[in-house]
DNA sequence: ACAATAATGTAATATTATAACATTACATAA
DNA sequence: TTATGTAATGTTATAATATTACATTATTGT
C-alpha cells in the first residue's frame, strides 16, 4: 500500500494543540506497551516537551525544563530519552536545525519528509511513497541502496505568506 | 532547460583523483574572477582541503590542516572560508554529518542531492529537477513556497555492495 | 595618500553531543 | 524471596561543532 499521508500539517490559530499533545502520548503508550518497552516518566516528560508544540525543540531546551523539576537532569537524560524516541519513531531529528519534532504518524516507523517554515517556525510531516519511490529510482541508476533518508525543505507557509488559497 | 545530472559519483578505482580537484579548482578561480571575488590563499587552501577526496570533510580537520602551516588559525578562519565558499555554491554542506564536500557543479548555485556510502563515506552528487519539481508540486498542495532544500540519503554504494551491474 | 571595505587574527564562549563509570530499578528464575 | 542479569538513570567530565566580539591588516577605489 502506498503512503501519502500529511502530518502534523501547518494549522494555526484554529488548532487546540492539546490535542496533539494528547493523541500523540496516547499513541506513544500504546506503542511502548504492546512493544514491550517502557515508556519511563522521563521518557514520557521529554516527549510532552517535545510536543509542546509543532516547532522543533532542541535537547538543551528540555534540559532546562527537565531541571526545573528534576536538578539532577543533564545532557545524557535528555540524550537518551531523544534516542530512545527517536529509535522508536515517536520523534524526529531535523539535522538541518540540530532539533526534535514528535512525529504525528508513530504507528509505522518511517522517516518523513519536512517543510519547515521560516518564519513561524512550524513543521510538516509528509510521509510519502511518491518521493521515496523517485528517490530509489534515481539511487537505483548508480547501483545505490537506500537505507536512511532525511528531506528537510525550509521556506514559508501559507499562514505566514498571508496568503488564503 | 531542466536539470539532471550526476556530478562526482561513485567512481572508485578508476579514477585520477588529482583531476577532480584540478579542475575544482579551476573552475573555483574561474567564478571568483568573473563574479569578482577574492579567492584568498585560505579560501584556496580550505577548498583544496575539502576536495582531498569524495567524502564529506569536517571543519575541525581542516583546521588542523590549516595549523600545520600556520599555527594562528583558528575555528573563525575555517567557518569564514567555509561560508564564502557555501554562499559561493562552491562546496555544499551536508547537515546530517556536520561536514563539507566539494561542488563539482559550481557553474550554477544550487542545491544537490546527496546519496552517502555508510561503509566508504563517498558521496554522489545529484542535481536533479525532477526531485525538485516533485518536491515543488508536494509543497504547493498545502501553500507552501520552498526556499531551500535539503536531501541527503543514506545507504550503500555499488562498489561497497560488490555488485558488477 | 586616503578613506572605505574586506579579510584575517585572536580570545573567549556558546551550542550540541558523547564517554565512562557508578548506582538504582525492574524482571525473572532458582 | 532473594539472587541475578539487564535496563534505566545518575554523575562527572569532556569532545565536537560553531559563533561572537573586537583588534589588526590587506585591498580597493578615489
Amino acid at each position: 500500500m502506498s503512503k501519502n499521508k500529511s502530518i502534523s500539517p501547518f494549522k494555526p490559530a484554529a488548532h487546540k494543540h492539546q490535542e496533539c499533545l494528547h493523541s500523540a502520548m496516547k499513541a506513544a503508550k500504546k506503542h511502548c506497551e504492546s512493544a514491550g518497552l517502557r515508556l519511563t516518566p522521563i521518557r514520557q516528560r521529554v516527549l510532552e516537551l517535545v510536543w509542546q508544540s509543532h516547532e522543533p525543540v532542541k535537547a538543551y531546551d528540555i534540559l532546562d525544563e527537565l531541571k526545573r523539576s528534576k536538578s539532577s537532569s543533564a545532557p545524557p537524560t535528555v540524550y537518551r530519552a531523544l534516542d530512545f524516541l527517536l529509535e522508536e519513531g515517536l520523534v524526529h531529528k531535523i539535522e538541518s536545525l540540530n532539533a526534535y519534532v514528535g512525529c504525528g504518524n508513530p504507528e509505522d516507523v518511517h522517516k518523513g519528509q519536512f517543510f519547515i517554515c521560516h518564519d513561524c517556525g512550524v513543521v510538516a510531516e509528509l510521509d510519502d511513497d511518491e518521493i521515496r519511490d523517485l528517490l530509489q529510482k534515481k539511487a537505483k541508476r548508480f547501483g545505490f541502496k537506500i537505507n536512511d533518508e532525511m528531506v528537510e525543505i525550509k521556506g514559508y507557509c501559507q499562514e505566514c505568506r498571508g496568503i488564503k488559497a
